[in-house]
DNA sequence: TCCCTTTAGGAAAACGCTTTCTTAACTCTA
DNA sequence: TAGAGTTAAGAAAGCGTTTTCCTAAAGGGA
């Protein structure tokens, strides 16, 4: 059988709450009678049960951490990981552990996402935002169980997240084509429902405008409703073609080079290029690929420091985190040898 | 306060004791016991304490999964992903969550990993090789504790695994490139430490004698000592150079299809290229990358289904899979039209 | 009708820890 | 030196299940 707490308390000489209060620091324990049990713990190789522990406090000490794990959102994402590396670093330094639990389970049936909370199955949720579906929201309000999103939800303005700054992203990017002596710039987005597109686009004109340069209608390019090639098409017979793009992810990035390379256009000379999120292929493409990147890792650490403080404090007010996006300035975009 | 047993029991006018035999299904309740039981708790909405559940049968039910979460291992296997998802999967089905452990966090503190057995905060293992140190073999062992390998260990040979076969995958490749005409395959391999690695050089080799094609000592690489651009031009020089070659892995691949775009060598009539694990980028290269394809998620799907099955019956003998590859043939190795 | 077997369900212990309440012993202070 | 305050530590309840053991009632055969 495995040594408990009580094989602790008849070695140092003293009754399990005594060693419980030890344990837990409690100041109504001496140093010296910590010691003596600390020392009946070393020789007795004693770790807490953690399943007791979890039984009496009525806490399972396990975060939840729903993420999309389908293919699409996974490829589409890869630096994912470093949200589970951040997160689990905190949950591990506060004595959590993260438990996996994938969106397509709780989106397809939600009696799944109740049960997790009635089950007190974890103590909190980080919520990553790919693949969610609004109308958990009700079941979360309902049992009002403490929860951090990653990424800004839209649907939502009361609860805690954190995010990356996609309107700064979308401005650094630009800025940064302005800065290598472009002057007509055009955006590719995938979508304008798309929350994170949006975002970018936005901060996309805002570098536009304080450069003092026209924002043309026909520059903005969403390629939701057509296919790459032909916006490239598009855009290369303008009378006057941008010299500069702006793509809202790297899967049109790449695209968007292999039809350049294709239609003998130059990169950067004829077009500069940039995008976000240092994907891993990014410093793979030829020319290699500038891009706004973002710190995921970051992003882990801060969530899960903001759910674990809420449970640990329940009073907390909302929180929020808006990550600084920064510049990786690869060959796509220089134009003048520095 | 939440509703618990004794209210589901009061409520249908039975003691604990039947409800939570109710709940097992144990055949010693009629069925109309058993109905009245769960109309109770369905109009009180009861959901049994997964906490107490697990203290009463000191049993966790979750599943430690140990993988590298650091950014070099993720970007170089994204589809790692899908190994979560097959193993969350297959844990849902049988009432087990999936604990998220960092390798790194194990390797650096052996004590980390001593703790999570002795707090029976998880009840099995899941171990990605990926970033494994052998040393952590001897607590393991010391403790007897129910794991599953995903990768074959090469340290040891009574514990159960699940694997890709990757020299059946290095014969695949080498064959495909046998059929679509080439007569002097090369190899180029990241290390023959690399068990990965040798396994594909393994079957690549075993591929060409059997198809009474000569083993060129010349023809096998490793980049693991010199930069690819120095190999192709290598290869390049030969008074026979290759006109096939297989990448031992994805990265190495498209480093080599970067030289050869440069050097005007074309892909894939001077030069067919494939290589392995269908990274998301494959299908983006110019000429789209041949890959031999592994099925990441059956290994989740594997791997999580010995461990639940070792659980359930502790006496089960040792059990391994090795899941065959497939081939995705695309542009850089097709010859003909066909 | 009696005894044995089967069926249905209850009582209670067990799981290992936390936490509150209580008490005994000690330390001051007037 | 009595009384108040403080400190150290124990007793015991409680957390919500599971599970074993037991019993009462019902069923069945002679």
């Amino acid at each position: 059988m495995a040594v408990t707490i009580k094989d602790v308390a008849k070695k140092a000489g003293v009754s399990i709450s005594t060693v419980s209060k030890a344990i837990h620091d409690n100041p109504s324990i001496p140093a010296a009678t910590k010691q003596r049990i600390f020392n009946a713990m070393k020789e007795l190789n004693y770790y807490p049960n953690i399943i007791a522990r979890s039984f009496a406090q009525q806490s399972s000490y396990h975060i939840g951490l729903i993420m999309s794990l389908n293919r699409e959102d996974a490829f589409l994402n890869p630096y994912i990981y470093e949200i589970l590396s951040g997160a689990e670093e905190i949950a591990k330094k506060n004595g959590y552990l993260i438990t996996l639990i994938n969106m397509s389970t709780v989106v397809n049936d939600c009696k799944e996402l109740e049960r997790l909370i009635m089950q007190k199955s974890v103590d909190g949720f980080l919520i990553h935002l790919a693949g969610f579906d609004p109308k958990l929201v009700k079941i979360l309000k309902k049992h009002n169980f403490p929860l951090v999103y990653i990424g800004r939800p839209w649907f939502e303005s009361s609860e805690c997240w954190v995010d990356i700054d996609n309107a700064r992203a979308g401005e650094i990017a630009a800025k940064h084509l302005i800065d290598s002596g472009c002057e007509r710039i055009a955006f590719i987005g995938d979508g304008l429902n798309n929350y994170i597109c949006k975002m970018r686009y936005e901060g996309y004109q805002k570098a536009l405008l304080s450069s003092g340069l026209e924002l043309k209608n026909e520059y903005a390019k969403d390629m939701s409703n057509t296919n790459i090639p032909a916006l490239v098409d598009e855009l290369a017979a303008m009378k006057e073609p941008p010299d500069g793009l702006v793509c809202s992810n790297n899967f049109i990035a790449f695209e968007v080079l292999k039809c350049l390379n294709k239609k003998k256009i130059r990169v950067p000379e004829d077009m500069a290029l940039i995008t976000f999120d240092n994907y891993p292929f990014a410093p793979y493409t030829e020319p290699k690929m500038s891009v706004v990147d973002i710190d995921v890792y970051e992003l882990g650490i801060q969530s899960a420091d903001i759910l674990i403080k809420k449970l640990k404090t329940p009073a907390l007010t909302m929180q929020c985190s808006l990550l600084s996006p920064t510049l990786v300035a690869r060959e796509s975009t220089r134009k003048t040898e520095d």
